[in-house]
DNA sequence: GTCTATATAATGATAGAC
DNA sequence: GTCTATCATTATATAGAC
């Protein structure tokens, strides 16, 4: 968050707003307490945001711009067939996880959710050299299910961290995720042929390339 | 949601709560929206369930035990090696699906979640006879992040439909999807030796199964 | 740019009649 | 079991002073 003191009102307003909403959710999440934390007064708030939407719509703008500069930075680095690409990008992005959280379940924060996809994309350009057969499914869909995956574990942290008997954010639960995470993706669920016979039985007529 | 018209208030108001909570979430939907749904009066909510947080717990436990009876259901159909054990528990579930999702990512609707979790442990110890080599974490580890990873286009389903270009709770999209899936599923994106080699890698030291 | 004070509107909870 | 009426709280939005 900046971790400056002496930020601009503006700027202090828009963190506190980032960690209120990630923390209480939009709704549950007050002006008043957000000025509060922000040590300005409400009427500040609106001075510089207008509304409550408003103020939310520049929390993802400012999200948004540090994910693309994420972005590049993660591209610029040469580590190779880096699995963890999510796990690179939601660690430096580690503070507004719940916020992030919440926004994408809300069907918000496209912009974060379609740059992953492209890093995704990127990944799996190389993994397709590799293969033999030819995808019955463009490039594009499958790193976007394959990201919505990847981002299912945060999404559903609690749950997983029950499942685990770990919280998946301590460090023990990092390191189990990391050997669940190789595991499945070592071990395919289904071989090419049941995959084939399965994609035989689907009811749709057989479609083209989307 | 049960269909019938003549239904008691009381579940009257249970189903028109799951609708509402679902629709707009529990600190936006309203106890007189909820009513009106119901066509009783807001007095009468009070009378049955109390108070708005019991009205969800009341919401929460219905639907567990509906998941219970799926469960069963799902379990005793021979149906074998069917990977959309999630679909077709998210296909019976259908019209609660958003209050579903808004319970998960919150982390609540734990025994919904357990369930599926079961039902993938199930289904992951067949495909485990096949596996030559001994998995390095438990069943249940597995189960838990690959029911995370398959219930993701449910909670991100808004951002999925966007990248795919197609509604993934259309006729269209869900058949894309499977496609997706199938191509997935059938093609890991690490080999084994590769995994080996990053499993090695890992900063944590070498752990016990857990 | 920043504050205080107020208007206005909803909502959850409650009490009590039928 | 069901309703009407009302209270008390809280939050956003607003207006205007410094």
């Amino acid at each position: 968050m900046d971790s400056r003191e002496d930020l601009t009102a503006r700027a202090r307003i828009r963190d506190a707003a980032l960690r209120h909403f990630g923390e209480h959710g939009f709704d549950r999440a007050t002006i008043r307490g957000i000025a509060a934390t922000a040590e300005v007064s409400s009427g500040l708030v609106r001075h510089h945001f207008g509304s409550k939407e408003a103020l939310r719509d520049a929390c993802d703008a400012h999200l948004a711009r540090m994910v693309s500069e994420i972005n590049d930075r993660v591209r610029a680095d040469p580590a190779p067939g880096e699995v963890n690409y999510v796990s690179v990008s939601l660690a430096a992005v580690g503070p507004y996880r719940d916020y992030i959280r919440r926004a994408l379940v809300e069907g918000r924060a496209e912009p974060l959710f379609d740059k992953v996809v492209e890093l995704s994309a990127d990944w799996m350009a190389e993994a397709d050299k590799k293969r033999s057969d030819r995808p019955v499914v463009t490039r594009q869909a499958r790193a976007t299910v394959s990201t919505a995956m990847a981002l299912a574990v945060t999404m559903l942290h609690e749950h997983v961290s029950r499942g685990l008997g770990v919280d998946v954010f301590s460090p023990d639960g990092e390191d189990l995720l990391a050997r669940v995470l190789l595991d499945l993706h070592s071990h395919p669920m289904l071989s090419p042929d049941e995959a084939a016979a399965m994609r035989a039985r689907l009811p749709g007529k057989p479609r083209k390339r989307r």
